[in-house]
DNA sequence: CGTATGACGAGCC
DNA sequence: AGGCTCGCCATAC
């Protein structure tokens, strides 16, 4: 087994432990993971991410505390559910206020 | 191996 | 406020 992770469990690893309620940034993300600088590479690997995965993938948004999909996609219209059921709020400018719902 | 790409971020206009 | 540029760097092709 390998000695080193690859990025993309790091990321992932780091995802998971995002609790409920709370969103992180893919710049806190890379950090958290120890890829600091790699926030695009958090982002791509979030995209290839398989449906069925445990990963709460929908807790990552971007540093403006906006989610970082087309907006009125599918994908960002269930982001964004999925946030709401756990109790984030969205702003009219669909923003969430990090200094509430960050996690530390 | 070179080029394009992107669920980012900070900065500038 | 909102949009554009540029730096970033693993992946895709």
């Amino acid at each position: 087994m390998t000695l080193e992770l690859s990025m993309r469990e790091r990321i992932y690893a780091v995802v998971r432990r995002i609790p409920r309620g709370r969103v992180a940034t893919y710049g806190q993300i890379a950090r958290l993971a120890g890829i600091d600088g790699h926030a695009r590479q958090v982002g791509y690997a979030l995209h290839s991410l398989p449906a069925e995965s445990d990963v709460p993938w929908h807790r990552v948004i971007n540093a403006r505390g906006r989610i970082s999909l087309p907006k009125g996609s599918h994908s960002y219209l269930l982001q964004r559910s999925l946030l709401e059921e756990e109790g984030v709020e969205f702003d009219a400018q669909g923003m969430v206020d990090l200094s509430r719902f960050g996690w530390r």
